[in-house]
DNA sequence: CGATGCCTACGTGCTAGCACGTATTTTTTA
DNA sequence: TAAAAAATACGTGCTAGCACGTAGGCATCG
């Protein structure tokens, strides 16, 4: 409560969403707030890197995860290559196993549900500022229920899905058959076969059905 | 811009959103606006139709059609029901064929995507207000795109899914196979699979895939 | 009362999806 | 450069999903 600490009493932030509503509401929400700052905001993951070369200072990275083009995991793996100093903090709807895992792998440091209160968001920040970490309490459960993630954090797979299985998933979630999508993408029928089998084992569902929700929470269907 | 209208210069809305941080982002972009005012907010369809036994002038009422619980088009049809003066205007991440027939079946005045910024949504509740319609531009482009629906504006076949068709929907999403929903619900693997087929007709599906896409989008997953 | 809509149910037949096994080439990473 | 991951590909075999046709019991509504 000092002036005594050295340089940064201030917490620079970086707002990553592609809904300009959210951007808006999470900025009102941190104004009164005086030692939370927004530098910047962006409105895809494109934008975010590009901003982030403007802003290197930038301490948080407060991320949406469900976003069109480049997903929010991709660029939480981007961030932690190319601007270490910063902190993820990852803003979704959902906090499903996978979804929570992967954050965790792509080396996230918290993980707060758009249902977060004023007082939560900015305290989630605060403390991943500090070097520590955050997760909504619904999301901590989620950890807690699933030991799988809990080693996750250490050494365990994230089924981390390719941009060709990724592509596949998006032809088959527009309802086209193993053969038109063998077809469209030049490669053999066993081939698409075969990257269905993997996603289906990546994504831990037994048919398609699950395979499309999983594509839906992940935002995969752009 | 004179101080001639005689009584409302001032459009009084209620906002209804599961999602505090969006609920807090529409306030705060439309603050800047004078005339657009605030004067409740909900979580949930339930609360919204409490809030509207108090406030009964509301003339606007935003909501956002993805909520648990009481769907946004529930909502909009129990308040053409009840309260007549009062507009709806939807709120969306999507902009799909059916959810833009149901909306405007439901007696909805516009549909506003949550993509929108904060010139299109005041300008989108002033045209409401005043008694117009508004249509984001995709949205728009959806409809033209799709005859189906300009006729749906006045007789077309909303095709309405039965209690017992969404029964047997939310089963297969949770990938439950036609025995085992026959099992379930203690009737026959062929009426299980007539059920199915009629989901497939009435949602416009090829299969599964679109099947459970329509479910999600229609949050009929509760 | 007839019409309409929902839930129920059967049969036949086709095939896309999926299981499970295996393997080569290319690219990325360590 | 060696090891690991991704993309490619084939074979065999089973079956759940789906198309298409048909129809009776039951409730509601005009």
């Amino acid at each position: 409560m000092s002036v005594s600490s050295v340089s940064e009493t201030v917490i620079s932030l970086l707002l990553v969403d592609d809904h300009p509503m959210i951007v808006e509401g999470i900025r009102q929400m941190l104004l009164p707030e005086a030692d939370l700052q927004v530098v910047a905001q962006a409105n895809g993951g494109e934008q975010a890197l590009e901003l982030l070369e403007v802003h290197p200072h930038v301490r948080v990275v407060l991320l949406d995860l469900s976003m069109p083009g480049m997903s929010g995991i991709e660029l939480a793996r981007a961030i932690r290559a190319g601007w270490p100093n910063a902190r993820v903090l990852a803003l979704s709807m959902f906090h499903d196993h996978t979804t929570v895992a992967e954050v965790l792998e792509a080396g996230g440091a918290g993980y707060v549900l758009k249902t977060a209160s004023r007082t939560e968001l900015s305290t989630a920040i605060r403390q991943v500022a500090a070097g520590g970490t955050y997760f909504s309490q619904d999301v901590a459960d989620t950890l807690l229920q699933c030991q799988q993630i809990a080693a996750g954090l250490e050494a365990a797979r994230p089924p981390a899905i390719t941009p060709r299985e990724r592509e596949i998933l998006q032809l088959v979630a527009r309802e086209h058959s193993n053969l038109e999508i063998a077809e469209a993408l030049f490669i053999s029928e066993r081939t698409v076969e075969t990257h269905r089998r993997n996603l289906l084992a990546k994504t831990n569902s037994k048919s398609v059905v699950g395979l499309i929700q999983y594509a839906i929470r992940h935002n995969l269907l752009a």
